[in-house]
Order: C-alpha cells, then sequence, then structure tokens
DNA sequence: TGATTTACCACCTAGGTGCGAAGA
DNA sequence: ACTCTTCGCACCTAGGTGGTAAAT
C-alpha cells in the first residue's frame, strides 16, 4: 500500500488558440493536459486527512514561488513527508487541503478502456458514469462552492471507424461552456465531506439552442469533465475566488449521438440501472449486443441501493454506483485489477470517521478479481519549476497508455484509445495486456510564446459587487435535491494532494494558486506523461457577465437563460493552473490545479467562450500565447501504458501492464509564473480579438513548452 | 373585478398557555387565530407591486405606531389610498412590501370545506393540496429566506364520528416543529417572485423518532401551515432576522394514519396525479367510494404540467396544481364562486410583467361554474389600534364560517367543520351554499392580561455569529431540487398586504413588526372574526441550538438529527406579532405577521417546544399573559360564516353565503402595543414555568381582548 | 368491538435507457 | 452506401397514492 509515486508537475504555456468564432480554446488546452496548472498530486497513501494551510488569495512572490515548488518536488517523491508538513498555519485562517476521489473509478476505467462514450440528446442526457467525487481535507466550517465543467479534450472531430475511434478532422466550434455550480453550493467542508459529492443533475446535449442551462457538446468530438473547488460563501464571490480544480482523466469521453462501440453499450446496458431493460436476463431485450457474452450482469445495480447518507446533487433518481470493481467480463483485464487493488489500499486523509468507515466498506466489499495487493511502485516523479525554469515532466499513466498531448487532430486513422477489441473482449475472465491503437504519437500544437512579466502574481481578491451582482442574484445558488442514492465503496481515491497539505512557508501554496504560483507540482501515479501544465492569466477583463451555470435545472425553471451568463469577465487577471495528476494504482488519477475562473464567460449568445475565455475590453492588438506541456514524453509510458495514441487521442486509454504503476519515466515541464503572466497578457489580446470578430486559428506548435 | 373589501384587523392577546409540557403553546396560538401579531392585510385590488419600505428591524415609538395604525386603518378602508402611499423610502435600505398569493386556493377551499385531513405515515407524506404561494413585493435584490412550518391549530385530539369531526380530548403533547427552510434559500427577491413557491418536499410523519427531518405531527390533531418570509442573505442570520408570517386558514388540516372523511379521500383522488389509479375512469380502481358520485375527473391535472418556469423546491415528482376552480361537485359551492371571482380580481403588485401574465391566465382559464363576477363589496372592516386600544375587529370569514377562537377544545360532540355532508354532495354542478357544521360558537379561552410596557420595541438584530453558528454551519443551506412542475393558474391571491406598503414614517411599520410595534392592522377580507393577536416577546433566552430545518432531505442525507435545532433560543427578546388576515372574496385570506423567530425551539428530545416556544433561563415566577382576540365577535360572522363552532374546532371552514365577502359585522378588538409588551412579560413568565416543568393550563377567557 | 395504525400492493407520475426505424 | 441524428418506444428506477387487511 501506500505507492509513494508523487509526479512533479511544471508549467506549461499553451498559445491561446481562437480557432473557433467568439470560443476560447482555453478550456481545450487544459482538457488536452491531464494536468493544468500548478497543483501537485501526491498519493493519498500514508497522506492522513491532513488540514493544512490551504490558503487562498494571497500574492506571492516569485521567489517564495520557487521554494514552494521545490518544497513541493521534494515532497512529490516522498509522500511520507505529508504528515510532518502538515503542522502549518493557514493564511486565510482556513485550514484546508482537500483531496478528492473520483468514485466508481474502476468503473470509469473499464469504460475509459474501451473509449467512453456519453450519449448527448436534445433533451440532454446524464453522463453514465455518473460523475461523482468523495472530498477531504476540507475545512469544516469554511464554506466552499464546488463546480464541475467539461471541456474540450482536443481539436479533434472523431468517427467510429472499423471499431476504433479515428480522427476525422478538426474539431467544430465550441458553444461556450458552463460552470455546473453544485447545486448544495454553497456548504460547508464538513457538509461537503460527508458524502459524496454527484453532479448526475448536469445533463449533456447537442442542442445549441438548449434553454435548461444544459451543457451543450459536440457530437464525435472529445471531452474531459473537471471538478472545481472554490472557497467561497457565495456564489457572488465565485469570480474572485481561487479554483482548485482537479481532472480524472478516465472520466474523458466522446460525445455521441448513438453509442458507435458496441462493448461500451454493453458496459452502459450492464451498469445503468435504468438500462436494466436490455440486460440478457432472459426477458426480450432488444436484439444487437448478443455478442459481447456478458454474464456479469447487473454488478453495478446490486448491492448499491444508496447507503444511508446517499451522496450530495439532487434529485432522487440517481442510479447507485458500483462499488467495487464489478466482474463484468470486460472488467476483467488484468490492469483492471491490479488498479483496483491499488485503490483500496490509499488511504490518505484517512482523519475522518466516515472516511474510515468508507475505507472498511470497500474492503470489505473489494471484489477479489479486480483488486490486487496495492504497493506497486509508484512512478518516481520530477518536479522543476519556477519562471523560466525548465519544465518538470509530471508522470501520468495511471492505467493509461501514451498520455501526451491531446490538442491537434492529425486527420488519419490514428486511432482513439481504439480500446483492445481483441483484449478482454473475450469473456469473463482476466483480459489481456494493452490492446488497441496506434503507437504512442504526439504532437505539440500549442506554440510556447514568452509574455513580458507583465503582471505580477497579483491576486486581485475583488470584493466589489461588480455588475455581476446581478447575473448572480438573479441566480443566487438555486437549492436542489440533495441525492439520495449513490453510496458505493469508494472504489478510486483519488491520488491528488493539494499543495496546501505540505508545509511549505505558510500561505505559499494558496499564494500560487491565487496570484500566479502556477508552481504547484502534480503527482501522477502510474508514470503516465501528459503532465501538460497551463497558467493563463488574463488581464483586464470587465464585463458583467456572469460565467456561472447555477443549476440546469433551476435556471430553466426559472426561465433564466443561460445566455445571461457567461460574456466578458470583470477581472483584471484570471490564473488558470494545470498539475499532472497523481496516477497511483487503483486511486482515480486526478489532476488538480489551482486557479481562478476557470469558467467561461461566453457572454454573447453567438459568441461562444470556453470555461477559460475571459472576453477583455482591452485594445486587440497581440497574438496567442500559451505554454504547451511536452506531449511526448511518453516513452516509458508507452511501454507501461501504451495505447491507442493518436495525437489527440491518447489520454488514458485502457490500463495496461501492472508497471503502470510505476511512474514511466517522466519529463520535466517548464513551470514559471512569469510566462504565465505573458500568456495572460496574449490571452487578453486574444480574447480581445476574438470578441472583436477576429477569429485567430490556432496551430499546433510542437515540442515541449518553453519555459520563459 | 377588483373588490376593495378591506378589513382592518386589531390585536388581541391571547394568555399564554402552557398545557403541554415544555410546549409553548404560542404556536397553536397564533396558528388559532387567522391573524397574528401587527401586520396589515389588504386587498390586492388596485395595488401596483408597491415596492415600499417594508423595513425591518427599527424600534419605533408607540406614537408612531398609532399614526400607523391610524393610517392602516384609513387604508384599509381604502384600498385606493395604498399606490400613493408607495413613494416611501425605508431604512433598510431595501424596499419590500411582500404580498402573498396561495396557490390554487380553490381547491384548499374545497378541502377545507369538507375539513382538510392529511395523512402521515411513517416514511413520511407530502401535503396533498401542495402548500404553494406566489410572492409579489419583493425587494428585487435582496435576498430572501423563505420558510414554512405547521403548527398545532388548537389544544384538541379529534375523531370523526358519524361523518363529522369531534373534538376527542385535549391534545396530546406535540413534537418539536421544525422550520421547514425553502431549499432554494436564500434566493433573490426577483428570483422568489420568478415562479410560484412550493414546499411539496416538506413531508409529515407520525414517526416521533423520524431521522430524515420531517414534520412530526400528531395524528388526529389539527395543524395550521405557516408561510415566512425573511430577509437574510444567510441562514445563518435567520435567528437574528425578522420573520414575515402568513397564515393561510384555508390550508388548515388535521393530520390522520387514515383518510376518514370519505368526501376528502374522493377529493384527493380527483386531483392528486398520483392517485389517479383509484378515479372511476373505467379502469378497475379498488372499490369504496362508490357512493361519491364524483363526475369531475382529472380536473386537477389536466391542463396543469408545469408552465414555463415551473416552481420552485426542488424535486421534480409534484404534481401540478388545479389552476382554477375545479368543477368537481364538491367545488361547486356557492361561495366558493364568489370567493374565487374575488380571487380574480386582486391585481395587487401587478407590477411585474410575470404577474400580469399570470393574471391574465387565470382569467382566460377561469373556471365559470366557480367563479363569478368579482366586485362584490368586500367587508367594510373597522380597524382601531393603539396601546390600551379598544381592539379592531379582524373581520374574517372569507368563505368560511366562525373564525373564533381556537385554543381550547370542549370535550363534547361539537363538530369540527363536520361539512355539509348533505350539501354539494350530492354530484356535478354547484353545491348550496356553506353547509355543514355547528353555529358560530366561540369561547374566548385566552385570558388577557395587561403587561407593564416592560420592554420596548427592542428589535435586536444580532449578528453575531453565536453558538448557533456551528449548528447552522453544519446544515447550511442545502440545495435540493428545483421543482420542474406544478404552474397551475394563481388561483388564490393573498389578500395580505404587509405594513412595509403603507406610507407611514419610514420603518414605522418594521419597528412595529420587528419590535413591539403590535400595531399593525391587518384587513380580514369576508367579514371574517378571529383577529386574534398576539405579541409575545420572550426575554433573556441564550440556548445555542438551531431550530431552523434546513431541508428535511438533505439533512437526513447528511445524517444530521432534527434534535440538533430546536433549545433554547439565543435572543434576549424574540417578539411574536399577528394579524388577522384579509379576507377578500377570493383572494387566499392569509394572515400575516412579522414577527422574530417563529420557530421552535424544542430542544430536549423529551421536551416539545411548539415553534413559537423560546424556553427562557429567567427564573419562574409568574404567570402567563396572552391577549385573547374577540373571538365572539362574529356575530355577523356567524350569520355569513357560521359554521360547526366548537370551541377548539371552527377556524374556517365552509365558506357561506356571498355575503362572507361584504365585510359582515366587524368587531373591534383592541390593538395597542402596551398590552403586547405585557403579553410578552408574561409570556416570558410563562416560559419560565414551562421551563422548569411548571405546566400551567391555559384557560379560555371569553370575551374580547382586553386591551391593557 | 371499535378506533387507529401499519405494511404491503396495485397503479400512477416522472423521467432515465438504449433500440430501431426513419431522416438527413 | 455511409455516417450521423432524431423520435417514439418498451422497459426500468424512483417514488407518490389510496385501498385493504392485519395488527395494535
Amino acid at each position: 500500500m501506500r505507492v509513494p509515486a508523487l509526479a512533479a508537475t511544471t508549467m506549461a504555456y499553451h498559445p491561446f488558440h481562437a480557432h473557433r468564432a467568439a470560443d476560447f480554446p482555453m478550456s481545450a488546452f487544459l482538457a488536452a493536459q491531464p494536468s493544468f496548472f500548478p497543483a501537485l498530486t501526491l498519493p493519498p497513501s500514508g497522506a492522513p486527512a491532513l488540514s493544512l494551510p490551504g490558503a487562498l488569495g494571497k500574492p506571492l512572490s516569485e521567489a517564495t514561488l520557487a521554494e514552494a515548488a521545490l518544497h513541493v518536488q521534494a515532497l512529490g517523491q516522498q509522500a511520507a513527508h505529508l504528515r510532518p508538513l502538515k503542522s502549518l498555519e493557514t493564511e486565510d485562517e482556513v485550514e484546508d487541503d482537500p483531496k478528492v476521489i473520483l468514485e466508481a473509478k474502476d468503473l470509469w476505467d473499464q469504460f475509459h478502456k474501451l473509449g467512453t462514450e456519453m450519449v448527448i440528446t436534445k433533451s440532454g442526457r446524464r453522463m453514465f458514469p455518473p460523475f461523482k467525487v468523495r472530498v477531504n481535507g476540507l475545512d469544516k466550517k469554511a464554506k466552499y462552492i464546488l463546480l464541475m465543467d467539461i471541456v474540450a479534450a482536443d481539436d479533434c472531430r472523431y468517427k467510429f471507424h472499423n471499431s476504433r475511434w479515428m480522427v476525422a478532422g478538426k474539431a467544430d466550434p465550441e458553444m461556450p461552456k458552463r460552470m455546473y455550480i453544485h447545486p448544495d453550493s454553497p456548504a460547508t467542508g464538513e457538509q461537503w465531506m460527508a458524502k459524496a459529492v454527484t453532479f448526475h443533475k448536469l445533463k449533456l446535449t447537442n442542442n445549441i439552442s438548449d434553454k435548461h442551462g444544459f451543457t451543450i457538446l459536440n457530437s464525435m468530438h472529445k471531452y474531459q469533465p473537471r471538478f472545481h473547488i472554490v472557497r467561497a460563501n457565495d456564489i457572488l464571490k465565485l469570480p474572485y475566488s481561487t479554483f482548485r480544480t482537479y481532472v480524472f482523466p478516465e472520466t474523458e469521453f466522446i460525445a455521441v449521438t448513438a453509442y458507435q462501440n458496441d462493448k461500451i453499450t454493453q458496459l452502459k446496458i450492464d451498469h445503468n440501472p435504468f438500462a436494466k431493460g436490455f440486460r440478457d436476463t432472459g426477458n426480450g431485450r432488444r436484439e444487437k449486443r448478443k455478442q459481447l457474452s456478458l454474464p456479469s450482469m447487473r454488478v453495478y445495480d446490486d448491492q448499491c441501493k444508496d447507503r444511508d447518507g446517499g451522496d450530495s446533487d439532487d434529485s432522487s433518481s440517481d442510479p447507485p454506483l458500483v462499488r467495487e470493481s464489478l466482474h463484468s467480463p470486460l472488467a476483467a483485464d488484468p490492469v483492471s485489477l491490479h488498479l483496483i487493488q491499488a485503490s483500496k489500499d490509499d488511504k490518505s486523509a484517512a482523519n475522518s470517521d466516515q472516511e474510515l468507515e468508507r475505507r472498511e466498506e470497500r474492503s470489505a466489499a473489494g471484489s477479489p478479481g479486480t483488486q490486487g495487493s496495492g504497493a506497486e511502485s509508484p512512478p518516481a516523479v520530477k518536479e522543476r519549476d519556477r519562471e523560466g525554469g525548465s519544465g518538470h515532466p509530471a508522470q501520468r499513466c495511471h492505467k493509461d497508455g501514451a498520455p501526451a498531448k491531446r490538442k491537434g487532430c492529425v486527420e488519419s486513422d490514428t486511432c482513439y484509445s481504439g480500446r483492445s477489441s481483441d483484449r478482454e473482449e473475450g469473456g469473463g475472465g482476466g483480459g489481456g495486456g494493452g490492446g488497441g491503437g496506434g503507437g504512442g504519437r504526439r504532437r505539440k500544437e500549442e506554440s510556447s510564446k514568452d509574455a513580458e512579466s507583465a503582471y505580477s502574481p497579483l491576486m486581485i481578491q475583488t470584493e466589489s459587487p461588480s455588475h455581476m451582482a446581478g447575473y448572480l442574484q438573479s441566480l443566487a445558488h438555486s437549492g436542489l435535491q440533495s441525492q439520495q442514492f449513490f453510496n458505493p465503496l469508494n472504489v478510486g481515491q483519488p491520488l491528488f494532494i493539494h499543495p496546501g497539505q505540505f508545509a511549505v512557508a505558510p500561505g505559499a501554496f494558496s499564494a500560487m494558486a491565487t496570484g500566479m504560483g502556477h508552481l504547484l507540482a502534480s503527482v501522477s501515479g502510474a508514470g503516465s506523461l501528459d503532465p501538460g501544465l497551463s497558467s493563463v492569466p488574463v488581464p483586464g477583463a470587465s464585463a458583467p457577465h456572469f460565467p456561472f451555470h447555477l443549476s440546469q435545472h433551476v435556471l430553466a425553471s426559472q426561465g433564466i437563460p443561460m445566455t445571461t451568463f457567461g460574456g466578458l469577465f470583470p477581472y483584471p487577471y484570471t490564473y488558470m493552473a494545470a498539475a499532472a495528476a497523481a496516477a497511483l494504482p487503483s486511486a482515480a488519477g486526478a489532476t488538480s490545479s489551482l486557479h481562478r475562473h476557470p469558467f467561461l464567460s461566453g457572454g454573447r449568445p453567438r459568441l461562444r467562450f470556453n470555461p477559460y475565455s475571459i472576453p477583455v475590453s482591452i485594445p486587440a492588438s497581440t497574438n496567442l500565447l500559451t505554454t504547451a506541456m511536452p506531449s511526448a514524453l511518453g516513452g516509458s509510458d508507452s511501454k507501461l501504458c501504451s495505447r491507442g495514441s493518436s495525437p489527440g487521442s491518447e489520454l488514458n486509454h485502457k490500463s495496461e501492464g501492472s508497471g503502470v504503476r510505476t511512474g514511466a519515466g517522466g519529463t520535466i515541464s517548464p513551470l514559471s509564473p512569469k510566462p504565465a503572466a505573458k500568456e495572460a497578457m496574449n490571452e487578453l489580446q486574444n480574447i480581445q480579438r476574438l470578441v472583436s470578430g477576429l477569429h485567430s486559428q490556432r496551430e499546433a506548435s510542437p515540442g515541449p513548452p518553453s519555459p520563459k
């Protein structure tokens, strides 16, 4: 147990890319890299529920940042150090150190291996493996707002051909993405930690005219869900707050209007209670899917009825998640077993009783077949940071093949996590190793430019009402139902450990996160690559549009057009940080980052903005600047995590041999605050351009991010 | 249209009655009287969405109060004056003037006429006519918390014998009642006003060990739902905020474990979509209820699918409400028709477009059979107030029979709104006039004592966190689902007009409400009586228990024991004001009041407190003091509103002849602040007694309240 | 025996699923 | 042909209703 695998992440700058009218690909960039801005990811192993100062909102000097980064780096290599560091005081008077665990990680992994597909319909469709996480390490009394959004994972459009996902051209323009604020927000850390936080209310649609506030996606495009934690007691303060973003690569998916991969269909039918009618239980379910002998029926919903305490989010009808590894033949992959086992091991943040209970449940119910014995050596990750410094490669391969960069598509037939149609396809038992797609081929499309340190790590905690207030008020947290089901055992445990939990100078991490840190390192569990980091502070936005999406249903019911949100952003600067996710075996390799305003500000109805877009009213005149992470780092990854790996299609598919857990060779990506500033400026300008109708097409600039 | 009927209410002091261990009957008192503390009720007719200063929390001199009262009085007689008064500045910088309309009032009326029954089950049961209101007059930007609770309506236990509800003894001890905070709270006035606010998530149960946070009621006991509006941007501030309470007498009901009155059963089946399976639609519904020929099927759910915009509250499965008068034979009561018509008339707060739209819908969809032509001469009500002044009888008989006092039960076979088993029982068309119960017999059980103005209109807006914070945090507004259905036409329109909308000295009314005003007059629509008013400031409570019930489901899911709430109250003083509800024909005669902490503080598990109970730690040594409203005022009422009227069983059952609309002879009840003060003191003492285990039995003191 | 209370059930409403035919 | 998209459906999950019969 306790694989001390840590991956230090570095910063990467991605050129601001405006290939879509009024659509800021920012989100896409971030999504492209499993890890975003500065953030630390550590294996939960041995990490008790640290309540270290996760101070937010304080600017930090670069020097401090550097130190912090170093600290992180050091820590990143020895998770054991986490505990002793715990005794630091926070700046914000609030001690938190969020740790996020993806629920039903094994189920997600099963889908991920096949190439997850999510149906999008006009009327809105839920995600099937429900996006559900458990959060620990929050300050009990402090209030938090939890959100999630779904951003483009790359620039490609796909097609499912010959049982494989192939890149089918460049991505279509993205509709502005919305931040889905968990209906229980804001709530105290204690409340959030009391139960799993689910977002099953979030619905996906392909209806660009959707009035419900659902997330509009493009069919046949790849997306990456993201989870954000913001310490704020009022949604009105969201814009001025620091975001801690967590990305679980295994939740990546391709939006479809109809399932393409029969295996995915079968997996959905096998695990989604609502599709029970299609199971081969003797009843007359539809034809099709006969070939795939799927003896493992009802694995998902059995023993899943909500445990007491239910989960959060609202509504009632949310099917229970698989508590542990499924015995479905598709899940019999050896790799799965290993990962699952690991999951059981990671016991980070074992402070709360409930957490302990959860663990116990997990262990007790653990499915023998899928869980091996934890303690695989996690990938040793290196971290290097600071402005202009060389990048630190964030290891990441937590059961996945070639991580690499995402952005950019090669219009070839490179398969997307094609899935080992051959492997583990057969029936019951353990499947073969990594099957599937093309080799780990990756491209660095993001052109990294250096921006002048035009702005310093300014952490403008603007508390002024601003014009946004109006929008906010009209939305103000609208309570929705709290979920009552879903209480599966914690299968996947996030390996991410927030910087706050490290004993760096008080507030160091927070400062980084809020102001310009961007130095946080992320620990990648299995030697996964793509430690892409990007920090994109955007100066001078002053538009009043409220980019948050409080609640799809609520808004819809209130007749509040989603278009009300989005629009120009009222901040002088916006930061976005990304860190490689820790990918310890079994732990949900969440990629997290600290940044500000990760949401889109897609105001004008027709002008589409990505969640990270921040239209500003500054005279347009420059070009984009984005730091690209070394996407082709996956050398070692290829071995352990190789799998389909077309330029834009190999995030984390199919976990391979057990070797995954051992940090594959890591590449170092640059991690410095300055570049971020420059980038911000550039982004701003870019935004300007976009706003003014000038759509610049982002070009892929291969090569690792240039640290400045 | 626009029946200018106005009823001025006066204050009545009811003796504090402690017939139940640790249970403060305060709530019962309030519930007993349709009107509570100082508050104004005015017909919405001609009253555009006034945004008058509804300043809260400012003390006012008695002189001012007197003036205000006079003003109110004058206004009460001429609704037209309302508009000009609108241009006053508020003290709180917030302008609001809440007006509440009960949705599906006609349906409620139908039930009320028969004697509404609500099933309570171990697993929790919703209320059927869903408690749903529309709110107007709120400050668009200010944030409000909306709540509701259900308090005992009297001291009796009932039994259904010979098709009649008879008093069957004294009430059993009440379990602590919880405040059900609407899950969307806090939200802006704009949000609240955008759609109907429903509380269908609130569930009733008879399981005293309920862990879901449902409202625990005693079977065979009568209850009165109440609605509260609190201007506060944080639930944490609830304890220190002013409550504006609205009571809709027609929502009174008797809790049962199984329906007693077949007519009620049939009405439920006819209108509750979920009971559609029991309708006589040829299908094989259960036997029984064959006798009641009920041709009006599906009246409720037809054309009721939620209009866009849905209603608020959460969850999804909330059946739509009848938009207008139902054509069910049971609804054919002539009185109903009249009232309904009136309801259509009141257009107060016609400022918002949506409001206008609603009205249009209402008119358009109005059911001919049940709605007559508005413009019935509203009951001219007289109001007299001021300290020690003679009481002003709040006319109230809004389709109901003898209002009278509630508290106290006569263990005889006096029938409870027995209902006109004979009348309108027959079939389809319009029914007869008021059928039913016994004559308007009422008793003044509350002994009115004069208390020295020991305390002044203190409006302690305690903003300190207090110990309650802890509880609050653990509860903090938990978002629940927003409702998506229910969008019937606005059938019932509240006649209540908050004092704030009158042009008295700025803050005058608010002061009254918050501090000790207790002078607010309430306009009672139909010459109903029971203008009972009671103000009960309770000094020196300091317990930390949090009496709020954020969300049943949420709390339950979070495993937060409801017992956490309740307990001693952390305020030095608590005021409760009651005003007679305006009972214009058709308008939902909501009784409203301004007061603080209307919720219970029932801390000790076994010691039950009523919502208004405020255990204090002051040395016990005095006796109760409650101002009793002239319950026997109903001379004219008897004629118009007579109906079953056993001491504790004749709140508002069966609307009688059309005369209801014309202010029946009004009796004047005393309305003065001083008495209130005294009462407060007495109540305090009473509380003391209760806390110390001394249970004093309240005795009915006949006769109108003795103003000081 | 009679008054209530419970547990269980059939029947509904709501709405989440993938299927499969029909479009585009 | 193909590749997607759309729409109505059958089948489920969730859970709200009163009936019924048994229990209290």
